[in-house]
DNA sequence: GTGTACGCCTAACAGTGTTAGTGTCAACCC
DNA sequence: GGGTTGACACTAACACTGTTAGGCGTACAC
């Protein structure tokens, strides 16, 4: 009964993850189910699980996929603050590019994330600035991500036109203004840690 | 065959939002449903759908229960930046108080935070200025209110030990600070806009 | 006492993730 | 080439999910 193999490319792994991927980008997550995906790979939704634990495998998968495309190519900024900018930048444009995607970040520890925190520390902050400065801006990203990707219903009648109008949009040139707000902030306080010491006054 | 109502209290709307809220808060979004829902008000699950239109409308009404809870008392700061730092971080606090609705943020456009972006605007903003501000701050607290309550797997051993430790927490003092450094920067370009045209260099 | 409307019920439908057991094909060993 | 083995996909089923249709019992109005 089992259908000639000879007649689809295999299942595979990645084959899965790549469609799941696909499918989340043109449908939506509540789109992918198992079946789905089975189906459109030509095989019955048990099969999967040849390659596959279940469907949370699936969806960790799509989020490595995702932050695959994360990387940069040099030349990269001299100033720190720049070179940052540039990478949450970078960060919130794969992000949008991937909008259903966004719920699922933060499924894990993100290395890439973790490897950012010691580079931070480099630049002269105290340990609890950079933690509290890389999360917020981390944060930020994310949920900025998060917002503008969501296409909220229009009950923004009652504010002015002008106003409205611009709701709906959430240019990438507000990411970088507001990564480099946080991060000048912070940095500034740092700096100013040292010189004088706010003992309360 | 069917049961005495008199043996329970009557099934309402708000009694049914009120229960839906209780089961996401103890055990998460994923136990919620409308079978589960029904069993614990005594009921069978059809019998919801007289109260309530579908699964929707009850997601909404726990939206609109935890936004009751945002609601401040006077006296209020006098500093405009202090009123905005304080009206965050208490919905930080709300958000915190109930982390499995976090991802529910956003189902309808927030009525209170579009009270707050005229107010933005009568503090001298430009409208591009004021628009970015508001949904700069917005999205960093909701992202950082999902960040802080994500209870991520302990990948991070490779980070030095003092560092993974703090990346654990998620003080409220660091939403305080970002939200103040964020408002101080937009405020400060606006008025440099005023006095100085900066037109490249 | 009768009529009516409401509130809850049972039963069912179509869908979900997942598992057990079975079959079939392809490749390997001798 | 014949037999064995193992990988792969199948069918069937289980326990769930949200939702709808239709019926029954209770409580109240007149």
């Amino acid at each position: 009964m089992a259908t000639k193999r000879v007649d689809r490319a295999p299942v595979t792994r990645d084959r899965i993850v790549t469609r799941a991927l696909a499918i989340v980008d043109a449908e939506g997550l509540e789109a992918l189910s198992m079946r789905r995906l089975a189906s459109d790979l030509g095989v019955e939704a048990a099969s999967l699980y040849h390659h596959v634990r279940n469907k949370d495998e699936v969806l960790d998968g799509i989020v490595g996929l995702v932050r695959s495309e994360l990387r940069l190519e040099p030349p990269f900024p001299d100033d720190w603050i720049d070179l940052l900018v540039l990478i949450f930048a970078r960060y919130y444009t794969v992000l949008v590019a991937h909008p259903h995607t966004i719920s699922l970040a933060g499924r894990h520890v993100d290395t890439d994330e973790a490897d950012g925190l010691p580079f931070i520390l480099a630049q002269g902050f105290s340990i609890d600035d950079a933690v509290a400065a890389w999360q917020s801006v981390v944060s930020f990203v994310i949920g900025y991500a998060a917002m503008s990707t969501r296409q909220i219903p229009g009950d923004s009648d009652y504010l002015p036109s002008a106003l409205a109008e611009r709701m709906t949009r959430w240019p990438t040139e507000t990411v970088e203004r507001t990564v480099r707000a946080i991060l000048e902030a912070y940095a500034a306080a740092g700096s100013n840690a040292l010189k004088v010491q706010p003992s309360g006054g």
